[in-house]
DNA sequence: TATTGTTATACTCTATAACTATA
DNA sequence: TATAGTTATAGAGTATAACAATA
């Protein structure tokens, strides 16, 4: 008999993952591209608001408020580049990065519980191949 | 360092592994509810369609137009209960399952050549470990 | 004239509530 | 009165188009 679709495994499976992450990202009062946007400016500045939404798969228009939030809270700043005065710079705060790893750290946990079914050797060769995947574009 | 977080890498990639199914299924004219129906009819009919609505994880008022639309196409047949006339006996038609069949293998074969990124044996680790963490619900 | 960020608008998908027909 | 199916409606999430500021 034939495997099972790939697509109708990790679909169900993503959405059960997003919905163990919710309450948490909830009780730090960050959204879901909050964090998303705080993830990916932890390694470093971002240059233009629009390459941010690329590279996080999101629309550059739906990204606006969620940056206005995350300003008002502190999390992250948005600087005119001085070379470009239409551009902003995009940076994480110290309070936004402390408050991605309390996130992730509780994240992960939670992920670490749910890969608790798998044997470690098949939950390791599962990582692995993931990572994988999920950086391959083609 | 941290892994990447899991959802992180289950949703783009579950995402693009959609995008990939959409142009196969348009060329069958079946929307991706609907290759879900015929999935979940095809071992079994089944009795009420807020059961299978509830078993494909779809809402059962959105399910109806999708219903309509497979009846109308002839690929599932729509049946009253005898026992209790309020309830329909869903089950796939012969057209439906091989419909379902030829969706089913080509993008299964789209899929293999997304996976072939991966040695054999990393492969075969991911499915197996996939297939476990799909069928588990806690 | 082109580009960055923004706002306003429309569209898709999904969920909630109200209706009908049987029980 | 309760339940299966249906319809109508509203809500979230997303994308498209138009706008202001700067280049």
């Amino acid at each position: 008999m034939p495997r099972p679709d790939l697509a109708a495994m990790l679909g169900p499976l993503g959405r059960r993952l997003l919905a163990l992450e919710r309450p948490i990202l909830a009780a730090h009062g960050v959204s879901m591209w909050g964090y998303a946007v705080l993830l990916r400016l932890a390694d470093e500045p971002v240059r233009a608001q629009a390459a941010l939404a690329e590279s996080i798969g999101a629309d550059k228009t739906r990204l606006i408020p969620v940056l206005d939030e995350l300003q008002a809270a502190g999390l992250i700043e948005r600087t005119p580049d001085p070379a470009d005065r239409r551009a902003r710079v995009l940076s994480i705060t110290a309070a936004g990065r402390s408050l991605r790893d309390a996130v992730q750290t509780e994240i992960q946990a939670q992920e670490e519980r749910y890969l608790a079914v798998l044997p470690p050797d098949q939950r390791e060769a599962f990582l692995t191949a993931l990572r994988t995947l999920a950086g391959f574009t083609g």
